[in-house]
DNA sequence: CGACCCTATTCCACTAATGGAATATATATG
DNA sequence: CATATATATTCCATTAGTGGAATAGGGTCG
């Protein structure tokens, strides 16, 4: 699991608090790895005890006081190695498929509907992550090739999927299944209605 | 959470045991939505418990009993309201694209291997994906349409990744990285060597 | 005949992730 | 002044998912 590691990430690039790890997360980290600021302070909590990072209270008033991590060398060992194992890609994982698998017990109408949130959202994404890839403009050193090579993942993830709503839309639409069903007979298949 | 209704959907196509569910999972909702047959068994329970489905054990000898599951009328609403609630894309959730964020604190080697490895990967899935995508040839029914348009997320899904590898390994090649570095200074700042 | 896969289910220990409550103060916005 | 937002952390109940052991007879392949 990597949670540990792309935490690890975040302090590898300098001392930080639970807080700040968790900004860096809705900011850049959660566009490839999610995490609630919970399950971050909990890690944290893990991976001091397992000395991979070092822990500094700094003494605030009116807040709780501010806890520093910073990267240890057992720490930077083990994103090493970490790196070194071959990782999983993500599996499709998606209840939407499911439901168009599934086509004939669901609500049509339904799907549709969300089909177009689907689109606007992926759109969205998708003028996001631009927006973040255009920043890193023409990535003159290692660390903005890899920003960017893994916020064009994002960019095609979310462009595919648009444009694959736009199309799906237009193959459900009313007019489109209604041809559909007009021509069904053919296969000669006793077709279950599935009216009960 | 889905297991529950893409378990449901195995099932409205027609009575089916665990066994059954659990290869129909690994051969085409498993596309969508992986499931263990340990998970699978367990819900079916859940499920029968909810009264969603029937259970009806057939005799058997030398094998444990056969429990054939039946969705019962709860059962095919549940999934209906199911399908009426929008559902959450899938979040780009990815140890890789974490490594390449944090590529100054990373193996570049094994980098490189393991873009080699999910090119493969991508690859054959995409192979797959097209092939089961060929056998519904034309889509005469609605429930062919569904599953043409789930198959073709996947399609779409593996041919960008399987794209995506390859322009990455060669912008992460040893000459390009080279290329790079020697260029860096231009911006002036004072590069930390991730020396220590 | 041994190795292995297929059928068929149950059970369990474990890890990971969700999601939100609770606590406490400062500053900004309307 | 009320409300919201930012800072900063802790704790916890719950759900979901992993991964494999255990049981047991059947067929297939070399």
């Amino acid at each position: 699991m990597s949670l540990k590691y792309s935490i690890l990430v975040a302090i590898s690039e300098g001392p930080k608090s639970g807080y700040d790890v968790a900004k860096q997360f809705d900011e850049t980290i959660g566009f490839f790895w999610r995490a609630r600021h919970s399950q971050i302070y909990r890690e944290l909590g893990k991976l001091k005890e397992k000395q991979l990072v070092f822990a500094e209270e700094m003494q605030q008033t009116g807040k709780p006081n501010r806890i520093v991590f910073t990267i240890s060398d057992a720490g930077r060992e083990a994103l090493l190695s970490w790196s070194r194992e071959p990782s999983q890609p993500q599996e499709l994982k998606d209840d939407f498929l499911v439901q168009l698998y599934g086509i004939d017990a669901v609500d049509l109408d339904a799907l549709r509907e969300h089909l177009s949130l689907r689109l606007e959202r992926h759109r969205d994404r998708h003028a996001q992550y631009l927006a973040k890839h255009k920043i890193l403009g023409d990535a003159e050193c290692l660390s903005d090739l890899g920003r960017q090579l893994a916020l064009e993942v994002g960019i095609r993830y979310e462009n595919e999927w648009a444009d694959w709503c736009t199309q799906a839309l237009e193959r459900l639409s009313v007019e489109a299944v209604a041809k559909l069903s007009n021509v069904v007979p053919i296969k000669g298949s006793t077709k279950k209605t599935q009216s009960r």
